[in-house]
DNA sequence: TTGACATTGTCAAACGTTTTGATTACGTTC
DNA sequence: GAACGTAATCAAAACGTTTGACAATGTCAA
């Protein structure tokens, strides 16, 4: 491999010259530029990222800590960090932690060692003290999206999430619904909480109250929502209703309905949260996120800060309900039973 | 930051013997390695990986390059390959190159300048040189999976196509259909063409042929498949059956059904290719591949390209066909109609 | 002519590691 | 007891850039 020394020997000037030739920080006399462009190409000469990351104390990488890379959600929002950061010849470096707290602070370890210039967290967890001590010694840039790590409060971009809790309350009362459920992501997560929160103050609004046996918390996939389905539905007073945490879980309650023969929203009515290109094809309601949006604007927060600018503003996103077919009046089950009764259905 | 050098003035060794205590690259005593760790310990000392990549000329980065990272088949390998990368200190650099040439040509460049050790080629594009450049260099190890790429012979992980395309056919056939349809994705990709001919094959196996009008190529996105199977379901004689390349146009052509108010299967069969989790949700027929593996297989090849070893062999995948709900008889259109009206449906 | 200043360019010192060669000390082996 | 391996350590040379200090040259005003 070509190195700077041999365009520099091949051009007949100094390496200097051609570090700032290509680089443009200082000025070259345009003869001088051309003659040590064409050395460049004549030996195809790259320059070694690695070498010029340790001269500049800037590696021009950007640490993205996703929860889990497989939820769709995520790929989304890295779609946004990436093109904000590739338009400026940022690379992303892409770490999906599994809600594994190990996994997670070796992670952050590593990204850290690698000395990134900046991490994008969506990571759903810290719990530990890596990313909080990442924070405090401030050599790298850090901003949060979907997800405030707890005790920490980086700059990032955050959906309402107790506003959206309010909407579903209150579109699940308004057509009927009085006992409510909830299906939430792991329990210590700030956003289940104030989804949580949201939604029970929306219901205490309409004087109703969502009974302690009605609120579940699983581990975010679709495994997850499947199983805490099943357990709120064989209560001897299961919902006609539920909130749950984010689409993929969603989805595994809906898989729990279909395999238990309940129909949706008869027996069920159902709301997610993200708005996943799936939801729309099950018809799934849901609270839209707009993901693509959340991953390119925190890129840009995280750029605010790298520039060197002032702490960036949080953003706080609106809530919005998007209303399809999972969700219907509620349809007592006596009543439903004798229904399908009726029409000859099991 | 504490450096090594930092390390060995605190531990009263030469930076040379921290190196070693910490590599194990040469044998150091027990008393002199604890004070070495003991006084990383107390500094906090971390290794700048940069500098060890300069020094030693292995980033241990290896670059993953996906053709759309919101198609959730990505993601998936992208856990096996991470996996596997990460029980050998590897870090990943995703690239999306969203079936631009320009934006793939630019990211194998970055790769390539950022020295990373290999490369996993699942791109989906590759009409370039930069890559079959890249190869030639031999500076970099590359290996493929899903897609070979056009022009080159790398080893990689592929799904044998033409068979999966074969088994589609029968199935197909033997529940009636005879009139077939296809949807591909990029008329140049190697593996569009494969599952065409294999289709096509089982197809003139029993003696029927493929209208020319009934093979069409989008855009391997939902919005791609939408619009094909709207094109083909307005022709004079459209088909009764369609495979479509990977699961998420075949999204798009239940999405249009819908839409059109197409029954599914009675008046379109359809088959996808990937059997992505929302696969199972709504039904749809499919060809399995195995992603995580794939992933975490390609991953394995590419190591033992690094570690040296001989030209690892290339894997193929057999295909196996998970029949659902979309696929089931033709149903006469006019007989369909009738039925529904008898229904009293629209 | 002189000094001030802009423009280009050179030199050499970082950057933080790994790795190689040299050195010393200490057994083993023949 | 000579020759040789091996363990432990150190010093110094890479690795390929960027960048700060400075030199040479030319231009212009006084």
């Amino acid at each position: 491999m070509a190195t700077i020394k041999d365009v520099a020997r091949e051009a007949g000037v100094s390496i200097s010259t051609v570090s700032h030739a290509l680089s443009g920080n200082r000025p070259i006399s345009e003869p001088t530029r051309r003659r040590v462009l064409e050395a460049v190409d004549r030996l195809g000469y790259r320059p070694n990222w690695n070498a010029r990351s340790l001269a500049s104390h800037s590696t021009r990488v950007i640490g993205l800590v996703v929860a889990d890379i497989s939820n769709p959600f995520y790929p989304t929002a890295a779609r946004g960090v990436e093109d904000v950061a590739n338009a400026r010849d940022f690379s992303l470096m892409i770490c999906s932690t599994d809600g594994d707290e190990r996994r997670e602070r070796g992670y952050i370890d590593v990204l850290e060692a690698r000395q990134v210039d900046g991490i994008i967290y969506m990571g759903g967890l810290a719990t530990n003290r890596r990313l909080a001590d990442l924070v405090a010694r401030g050599r790298v840039a850090v901003v949060a999206a979907d997800e405030q790590p707890a005790g920490l409060d980086l700059p990032g971009v955050f959906l309402q999430n107790d506003r959206a809790g309010g909407m579903v309350a209150e579109h699940l009362i308004s057509l009927g619904h009085t006992r409510l459920g909830f299906v939430g992501g792991p329990r210590h997560l700030p956003t289940v909480g104030e989804r949580l929160a949201g939604f029970a103050g929306g219901a205490a609004a309409h004087g109703l109250e969502i009974a302690d046996a009605c609120i579940t918390f699983a581990d975010n996939r679709a495994e997850g929502g499947q199983a805490a389905a099943s357990m709120l539905m064989s209560l001897d007073e299961p919902p006609t209703a539920v909130l749950v945490a984010n689409d993929v879980m969603a989805l595994g309650v809906l898989e729990h309905c279909r395999s238990a023969g309940l129909t949706v929203p008869g027996d069920l009515s159902v709301v997610g949260v993200d708005d996943l290109a799936v939801a729309r094809l099950v018809g799934l309601t849901t609270i839209r996120q707009p993901m693509y949006e959340i991953g390119a604007t925190a890129a840009r927060l995280l750029f605010e800060i790298i520039d060197g600018e002032t702490r960036p503003a949080t953003v706080r996103l609106q809530p919005e309900l998007v209303v399809r077919s999972t969700t219907g009046p509620p349809v007592e089950r006596m009543y439903g039973l004798e229904l399908r009764a009726a029409l000859g259905l099991p």
